[in-house]
This record gives structure tokens, C-alpha cells and sequence, in this order.
DNA sequence: CTGGTTGACTAAAGCGATTTAGTTACGATT
DNA sequence: AATCGTAACTAAATCGCTTTAGTCAACCAG
């Protein structure tokens, strides 16, 4: 098996600085446009000729293997005159050469390719994870495939040997339940996964149900209603479990009658919608709310209003996430902030550590802390009631 | 050149109906199960062992190149009895063989790879076309890079040389203004490219513009403030081209004073928040804002709110795009529905369909149409004038 | 004159498939 | 007995690169 531990291809010490930094350069071509002489045996062109190393060498007269070497900065290649290089160099730019990544990936057994692998790429809270990968990625010279299993059992099977068959060399996973064992360095966020070999990126859940249930209790709250995530999600029980504990110390009653929680696969504000119509149509009073997430925090400030609640004079809603859009609400969503894209950074640092210093050892978990962001859509609590407080207003 | 009018691999007659439909499947290992009697030299197998082509042939006592042939139900191996083939396949699947994807695609010059290009990729209007690239790339078996490029000229540059460098098919360039002549389709949306070798698909900006100003020259409003979009989006021009003409076809008077247009290339709302704030500033009377897009309009709204004003009744507001949170904001958006998830579709579709059938003969320009998405935004003009209209209600 | 260095390259194996052009054995035909 | 046909495989080239182990000539030291 080979070493993991060797560089990136090409990184060499050319002064010439590339767009991105610190990227595997796929050879730059133009350190030496001077001193271009063709050799004696110009190879001729044909129009649709795919520009190969093979081609390049026979054009200048030598093997391929001189000019891989040189390209490829070797240390081997030190001996080689400055001359040589050069016509080298020049030759490659010309043509406009660039090396054939699958060869060499075949070749090298490295093929810089990530696979990712997500719910769905159209939502708030995955999206913003995603930009957090494929930065660091890209910055790294690190390419990625994105699969999207729309929580279905089959694809979260399939995909990841999918991936592995096209020889990715590490494997992130957002939000999804785990079962594979992989031979590739996995990382998952939102994960919760206790399988070998696998690291996950997740939230102090704690801390965050602290966060936004002090918040609550210091602005007067005493009945709260929850929405817990799908039974799918992999935070749910962690996130209500916390809930649980903080509520505890608090002194908060949780009430089993203004617990709901959420349904279906397709994610969308609706889905809180329905659920607090529901909720809302027990009659039971309640002066705050706390979602799962903040899209459905959305769709419940929706039902409520249509309800003639006003939000957040009446009920008090904290989301959780801090998607983008919850900033630029009406009201400001208050909401326990994730570091999402922060999370993806991590999640793409750590598989990268993990697959050039392939040691044996690696973290099992990193904890990222939460924050919260209080907007417009909390205050204090009146004498909070669904069915009294319909025309107050004490912000 | 290799014709690419060769179907998918492993595109066979097998009964067994696969997870995603009519994918190029990596060979169903688990077509013959029975009957696996090992044979006379079962290669050991080695810890680390990688499970390759040879050796399985090795272990069977057969040539690579029948296992190949088997494998790929080429018809030459139509001669082969079935209880080989059987041996074949039972071999592959207890190994739990899976053909290394690089060497294939070294060999047979096909990657089932599209390289896809956008701005960012965690903004709501990008997102739902990725999402409909995605969902449609998948499903035929291909795999595809995103790079996002944060509409820096370099990166334009850079990556779409690094994706050919990958044997990328295809390239979808979403959003991102296009100087190259690559050597494999290209797609992009939202484009407005003359490019040799590039299908452009676009909204038909027209009937937008008439859908947005009609709808508000119905409800009564003359004076209507217009938020154009940066110099560097590829829209920008066509759509106000358009609003020009359908404002011209309506009598609608386009004042100098109340256009402005957007800054700043991160997209957000704050950017239509901070253009709306200095149009204010103006105090020249408007009853209507048409932004650019929705995340303009949403910063537009907040913008308005904050001076007092009430949206819809005292200014009705249009976005563009109907991205996913137009519908859940307060009020819900009117706006202009691009449908990004289809023109995502129609993209990967005819990146394809240019893939497969190799043909000189492609389209240049597909249009899509857009749709008018009354909201709560938007009302009926009342003596409209931001000065005047402060405190009536007339909705 | 011999042997050792060094400089400047190159041959060739190998990565893991695919695919064309055979080869071999065997039974059937002429 | 020679030929043919067919069934059942296989040899080997190839895709485009990397990399180790040489090769070969020139130069130098003893």
C-alpha cells in the first residue's frame, strides 16, 4: 500500500505564484517562454492530436521520461541542464500541455477527489456546510463530487460505493446516518456515529439548548413549545435530548402536549407550518416557540400569524441554524447560529489531515460551539397566553 | 477520435432494475450467486489486497480479458457458456468487485464527469439550478466538479482549464460570463454568450419585464423605482434592456432618479438594503420598486420598512428569480419565477445530449419562460408618493 | 591505462482496465 | 486426411503518465 504521506504533485519551489494558493499546480507552463528552439525532429500536429506527454517528448527529441521528470520537478531531474528544462518548459507551453489527471491519478494512486455526500444541495442549512467544503477543497487543489440521497436508504447505500469506485480519497457526509464502513478516511458532520473510522464535526448540542432555553426563561417564558426534527435527522435526538437536560436545570417543564414534531422528507418552511397548525389547534397556551430548525421556525411564525398571533408580541419563536435567510426575515429570526460554514471548513481540513498523514490515529469527534443570535422574532413574555394575548402588544 | 456515440457502460439487458433508472451501471455483481465453486488456483487472498480485474482472473483461472468481456456483457462473450460466466460473476460479487473507474476511463476515453461552474455555491438562485443539474446528472450516472468562483476573473479563468485537465464531458457554466473555446460542450445558464461550441439557456427576459411592469401598471403604478443588477452578472443587460422596452410598450415613464443599481459581488440582501437607503434618500416619489432578484428585493423591503414605509401598502415591491425564501418572507414576495431548477435540467440534459450524440448540429439558445408569482408585496397604487402615502391603508 | 564519478538521459515496468486479433482444440465435412 | 467451422478463450496493445534502475559517454584521478 502506498504511503499517503508524500506531497501534492507539483509543489514545488517556483517562485511564480499561483491564483490559488497552495494549490497542486498542474504544472505551470510558463516559467520559461524564452529560448523556445525547436528541436530537429519538430513533431507534426495533426489537427484533433491530443497533446501527450508522448507528443511533447518526440517533439523535442527525447523521452518521455525526461520530460515527466523535468515537469514534475524531480529531484532527479537536478542534473538535467538549465538549457534542456527550458525547451522543455517552452515546449509545454506552446502546445498548451497539461498532463492527463487520470493517467496520472492511475499512476500515482492519487487522485485529489473528494466525495460528498448530502440531503439535498438546494438547502439552507447543507448549502452553506457545502461552500465550507469546497472552499478549503479548492484552496487545496482538492476537486469534489456532490451526491445527494434525499434521505433515501437505497442512495445513502449506493452512493458512497459509487464514489469509492471512482477512487475518492475521503468521503464527508452532512446530516447523514452512517453505516458504511469505508476503507477511505470518512468525516461526518451532524453525524453521531460511533463507526471506525469515521470523524465527526458536531455541535456543542448542550450548550445550544442552554443557550436559547435561558433566553427564553429570562425573558419570561414558561410555556414552550418545541418542534423536534425528523426522526431521519441525525441531530434530533441529541438536540432534544439536550433540550431535555437544559429544560431540567432550568426549572422548565417541558409540556408533552406542546411537543411536536416534524414530518416528511422534503424539507421546506411547510413542514413547520403544518405542525404548528396543529399544535395551534389544541388550544393549549403557549408564549414561545422552539424549532428544530430554522426553516420550519419560518413556517411557524406563518401559522401563527394566520392565526392572528403576532410574532414576536404574542409568541416568542427561536429557530435554530441561522440559515441565511433567517437574518433577513421580517421579524429577524433569533436563532441558536451554527457555524455551518465553519463546520464544512473543518470537515474538509480534517479529511485532507487524515489522507496525507494517514497515521492510524485521528480525531473521533470535534465540537464546534454554538452562538445565539438574538433578532425581532423573541420578547418578554406578556401574560402569555394563545387565547388571551391575541391583541396585546407589550415590545 | 473516439466516437461518442457509444452507449453507457454496462448498459445490459439484466432484469435487476437498479436503484436510480437507467444509469450506466457499475456491473451488478449479484447477478449469478449460485453455483461459486471456486476454482483449481483461488489466489490467496492478501490483507490490503486490492480486488482488480486480474485478480479475479487469476483466482478463477481465467484471462482479464474473459472476465472483461464477461463482465461488460460484450457480445463477443456470447460464446461463453453460462457456467462460466456464472464463475464470473459469482467471483465478482463475493469479492465484492468494483472495476477502478480511473483506468477505465484512461482506456475507453469516457469519464461520465460534467464540470459545472457558478458564482457561489450557497446562494438561493444558484442552488435551485444546481440542484436541478444534480438531480438529472445523477440519475444518468454521471458524476460532476463544482467550482465556485466568487465571480473573480482568475478562477473564471483557472477552472474551467483544471476540469478539462480532469477529462471533464461537458462544462454547465451557471451565471458566469464566458470568454473560452473549450474543446467539450458547454452549457450556460443564464449566459447570453455568443461563443462557438456554447448552448445558452435563458429566460426569456421580454415576457419577464412585461409580466413585472404590467402587473404593477395594472394595480396603478406610474412611478416605479427600478434596482439594476451588477456590471459582472451576465442578466444584468438583457433584463433591463427588456424593462426599457416594456415600459416604452406601456407608457410607463422610466426616471433616471429612481434606477440604481447594485454593488458589491458577495451576494446579499444588505446589498438592495444599502441601494434602497440611498434612493430614499432622494425623497423622490415612488409607489413601486422592481429589484433585481429576490435577495435584492428582501434587502429592499428592510430598507422601506426601517424609513417607515409599509410594504405593499405603502410601496408594493417585485422581486426576481423566485428563489426558495421569496415565498416565506413577510410579507410573501411578488415576483417573477425563473424556473431554476428546470433550466438546471434542461442544462445537464443538453450537455448530454451533445455528449452522446456527437454531432456538429446543436442548439445555440434555449429559451425557458418565466411566470408572474403574486404575492404579498405588491397592491394597488393609492395616491402613491413616499412622502404622502405614509399612514394609509389602502389594501 | 584502468577504474570511478558524474552528468544527461532513457528503457521499461506498471497503474487497471478494454478490445482486437488471434489461437487452440475438437467435432463435422468433404 | 485435409479442411473447415465453431466454441472458448487469450495475448498483447493501448490509454497517458510516473518512477526505478540502468546506460553511455566524458572526464578525472591514480
Amino acid at each position: 500500500m502506498m504511503s499517503r504521506t508524500s506531497q501534492a504533485p507539483n509543489e514545488c519551489d517556483s517562485s511564480k505564484s499561483s491564483i490559488v494558493a497552495s494549490r497542486p499546480r498542474l504544472w505551470e507552463t510558463a516559467s520559461a517562454m524564452s529560448k523556445q528552439k525547436d528541436n530537429g525532429t519538430p513533431a507534426v500536429r495533426h489537427p484533433g492530436q491530443k497533446i501527450s506527454l508522448k507528443f511533447l517528448a518526440d517533439h523535442l527529441g527525447l523521452s518521455p521520461a525526461t520530460v515527466s521528470l523535468v515537469m514534475n520537478r524531480s529531484a532527479v531531474a537536478d542534473s538535467i541542464p538549465k538549457a534542456t528544462q527550458d525547451q522543455i518548459f517552452a515546449a509545454a507551453h506552446k502546445f498548451n500541455y497539461r498532463p492527463n489527471f487520470l493517467a496520472r491519478s492511475l499512476r500515482t494512486q492519487r487522485t485529489f477527489t473528494i466525495g460528498v455526500i448530502v440531503p439535498e444541495v438546494s438547502e439552507g442549512y447543507e448549502t452553506l456546510v457545502l461552500s465550507g467544503i469546497e472552499e478549503h477543497l479548492l484552496r487545496e487543489g482538492y476537486f469534489y463530487f456532490v451526491a445527494s440521497h434525499h434521505h433515501k436508504p437505497d442512495l445513502i447505500d449506493e452512493y458512497p460505493k459509487l464514489l469509492l469506485a471512482r477512487s475518492v480519497e475521503g468521503l464527508i457526509a452532512v446530516d447523514t446516518p452512517w453505516q458504511h464502513d469505508l476503507s477511505i478516511p470518512v468525516v461526518a458532520v451532524s453525524g453521531h456515529n460511533e463507526m471506525q473510522g469515521v470523524t465527526n464535526i458536531m455541535l456543542d448540542h448542550r450548550r445550544a439548548a442552554e443557550l436559547a432555553l435561558e433566553h427564553l426563561f429570562k425573558l419570561g417564558h414558561r410555556r414552550v413549545a418545541f418542534i423536534k426534527g425528523q426522526e431521519f435527522s441525525s441531530d434530533t435526538e441529541a438536540r432534544w435530548d439536550a433540550i431535555v437536560q437544559a429544560a431540567t436545570k432550568l426549572g422548565l417543564t417541558i409540556h408533552a402536549k406542546l411537543t411536536t414534531q416534524l414530518l416528511g422528507d422534503v424539507p421546506s418552511p411547510d413542514l413547520g407550518y403544518q405542525v404548528t397548525r396543529r399544535l395551534l389547534a389544541k388550544h393549549e397556551p403557549f408564549s414561545a416557540m422552539f424549532a428544530f430548525n430554522d426553516i420550519s421556525a419560518i413556517g411557524a411564525i406563518r401559522a401563527l400569524r394566520e392565526k392572528g398571533l403576532r410574532v414576536p408580541e404574542d409568541v416568542s419563536v427561536v429557530g435554530f441554524d441561522d440559515i441565511q435567510s433567517a437574518a433577513y426575515q421580517n421579524p429577524g429570526l433569533t436563532t441558536v447560529r451554527q457555524p455551518l460554514r465553519k463546520m464544512g471548513r473543518i470537515a474538509a481540513e480534517t479529511v485532507l489531515r487524515r489522507i496525507t498523514r494517514d497515521g492510524m490515529d485521528y480525531p473521533k469527534q470535534i465540537t464546534v460551539e454554538p452562538e445565539l443570535v438574538v433578532r425581532e422574532s423573541t420578547c418578554k413574555a406578556g401574560r402569555a397566553n394563545v387565547a388571551k394575548s391575541r391583541f396585546r402588544k407589550d415590545c
